[in-house]
RNA sequence: CGGGGCGUAGCGCAGCCUGGUUAGCGCGCCUGCCUUGGGAGCAGGAGGCCGUAGGUUCGAAUCCUACCGCCCCGACCA
């Protein structure tokens, strides 16, 4: 392509609106441009590196067996009814009605349209397993977007759907599609690890994520030092050390405790550790308020309490709302004698004579116990896992990093089957309901996760993979024939070779071409100038490293070539 | 939705507090000259319902009210 009849708009400024890195260099590098709130156009190099990553997804489908369709957009809102989803799925799910009033809605997902097909189409064992995926547009009414392509509300995403007709058959599928995804990141150039997760709103039984390694990551994950155990710090298992219970339990008494609300002022004012006293959390779930204990130093994990209480929406309360629900105000509240739900942390069920509030003004109780002065209606693992917590898995240390989720894969099970009726003829002549499962790839995102892995104070620095061009020329001729017509001829000769090519033939200063050409992360750049001109070499320069190579002509084609290739083929 | 902030030329901003001529600056854009290995220089020029609506006032970008939009922090997720 020739820099002069492209739509390449750079900007040396960055745009207020942007914060995150990827946001500002996609901006200014001219790859996206904003519509309105989480809604972007993908400029043509913007788009040309998203072709790149459909492109890889695509081949790693195929290659493991999966067929490619399109599903619409626009789905009628009956499907969404049979699943209960309609009602389970929240304002995120954009709804409208159509001229004749029909119910409708923007797909943020597809399993419903795709359960449908299955039901309709696929009658016997013998069309199982298969695997349908599509690359397709999705719509998400996100509460907020942001981070240009990392959080939009419409993205581009892959999402694959497996049929099987066992569960055993169906951790086949779940396998396959785990491997793949390990394949699609790795070619993408990606640091990327795939951790154990929670399923969300999408349900199943059984989840992996794959999260880009980076410091914008909008999740915390948990990793093993020891072993290959990684997890969302949101599903992440605590596992309960035992604790020597040496001290007979004590009789439980009040204490006064003015006006020190907060754990770190109870525990200054008693002299007392953190660890020795539990608080009493109060959360709206679905509306309705449920008291959660947990130690004084502790966090509780909010999607654990979630899946917990099978509520759809968990959310903190406040001051006035923990008063409204129990009459104790915050920072006096305990589970002795109190009229709420009570669940408790694992952690509690374990401790002996700990302090709590005292439901009253000013006073906290002593020497409580579990049991023995209060009931609670489930004890289980409801708090945040800590680097100090041992691993789950081999009892290791842990260390968190944050991440990118850039992939998803679910087992599903019989959950849309059931509620929609698919089934198949079984071998033995019996109805049975397909075990799905399902497999998400944020290609829109994936962009903006290897810009922020991938780039430095002066711009982009693709993986060549990725990389929307791999050679960009920078034709400093001028009105000089001698070096123009070098200039032209190694643009054809390249893309004769097969290369994708950016010839920068503008007129301006070599300065601007030589920022432009790093701000769009170009993994390499043919400068053909002076040294052209006065002993027939082209200068090659590495966007990564900055190494610089002087070549003749025929060299640097061989170069390129050979360089690109290289890391085109895994 | 809760908390914070912002809407003035294509982009980045000043002006607003303390109302008063023709609304400025940098970048970009157009014309010409000049320059050509790291975002040059000179000269000329185009481009503004000052987010929208209402109010206060002799007079509003500036003060007041409402609305709309956008950004950042939390709940959501590929």
């Amino acid at each position: 392509m020739r820099y002069s009849q492209t739509l390449l708009p750079t900007l040396k400024e960055t745009p207020a609106e942007a914060e995150v890195i990827s946001h500002r260099l996609m901006l200014r590098a001219g790859f996206i441009r904003k519509l309105t709130a989480g809604v972007y156009t993908y400029m043509p190099i913007g788009l040309a590196a998203i072709r790149k990553v459909e492109n890889i997804v695509r081949e790693e489908m195929n290659r493991a067996g999966a067929q490619e369709l399109l599903m619409p957009m626009v789905q009628p809102a009956d499907l969404w009814v049979e699943t209960g989803r309609y009602e389970k799925y929240g304002p995120e799910l954009l709804r409208f009605r159509d001229r004749h009033d029909r119910e409708s809605c923007l797909g943020p997902t597809h399993e419903e349209v795709i359960t449908d097909i299955a039901r309709k189409e696929l009658h016997s064992y013998r069309n199982l397993p298969i695997n349908l995926y599509q690359i397709q547009t999705k719509f998400r009414d996100e509460i907020r977007p942001r981070f240009g392509l990392m959080r939009g509300r419409e993205f581009i995403m892959k999402d694959a759907y497996s049929f099987d007709v066992s569960d055993e058959a169906a951790g086949l599928s779940y396998q396959k599609m785990f491997d793949a995804y390990k394949r699609i990141f790795t070619r993408c150039g990606l640091s990327f690890r795939a951790v154990q997760a929670d399923s969300g709103a999408i349900g199943g039984s059984f989840s992996h994520e794959f999260m880009v390694l980076a410091d914008t990551g909008e999740d915390t994950i948990v990793v093993c030092k020891n072993c290959e155990y990684a997890a969302n710090m949101e599903k992440a298992v605590v596992k309960l050390v035992p604790v020597n219970h040496e001290a007979a339990p004590g009789q439980m008494e009040k204490i006064e405790t003015p006006g020190k609300r907060k754990v770190d002022a109870v525990c200054d004012f008693l002299g007392i550790e953190p660890r020795q006293l539990v608080k009493t959390m109060v959360f709206k779930a679905d509306g309705k308020p449920v008291g959660v204990l947990v130690r004084g130093d502790r966090e509780v994990e909010e999607v654990k309490l979630k899946n917990l209480l099978g509520a759809a929406d968990i959310e903190l309360a406040d001051d006035k709302e923990v008063f409204d629900a129990t009459g104790v105000p915050t920072g006096y509240l305990g589970p002795v004698g109190v009229d709420l739900r009570i669940v408790a942390d694992q952690e509690v069920a374990a401790m002996q004579n700990f302090y709590v509030g005292g439901n009253e003004k000013n006073y906290h109780l002593k020497n409580v116990n579990l049991g023995r002065d209060f009931q609670v209606e489930a004890v289980a693992d409801l708090r945040q896992i800590t680097t100090d917590d041992p691993c789950p898995e081999c009892g290791g240390k842990l260390e968190t990093t944050e991440g990118i989720e850039v992939g998803h894969v679910f087992k599903l099970g019989t959950g849309y089957s059931e509620s929609m009726n698919a089934t198949f003829q079984d071998k033995d002549g019996q109805s049975k309901h397909f075990v799905m499962g399902c497999y998400g790839i944020g290609v829109s995102r994936i962009v903006a996760a290897a810009i922020e892995q991938n780039h430095d104070d002066k711009g982009i620095i693709f993986p060549v993979p990725l990389a929307p061009y791999t050679v960009i020329i920078v034709n400093l001729g001028g009105s000089d024939e001698t070096i123009n017509s070098a200039a032209e001829k190694l643009y054809q000769d390249l893309m004769a070779a097969g290369l994708e090519v950016l010839l920068d033939d503008r007129d301006e200063r070599p300065g601007f071409k030589f920022k432009d050409a790093d701000l769009l992360g170009i993994p390499y750049r043919v400068t053909v100038g002076k040294s052209f001109k006065e002993n027939g070499m082209m200068e090659i320069k590495h966007r990564r490293d900055g190494v610089v190579e002087e070549l003749t002509p025929e060299d640097t084609i061989g170069r390129l070539k050979t360089a690109i290739f290289a890391q085109l083929t895994n």
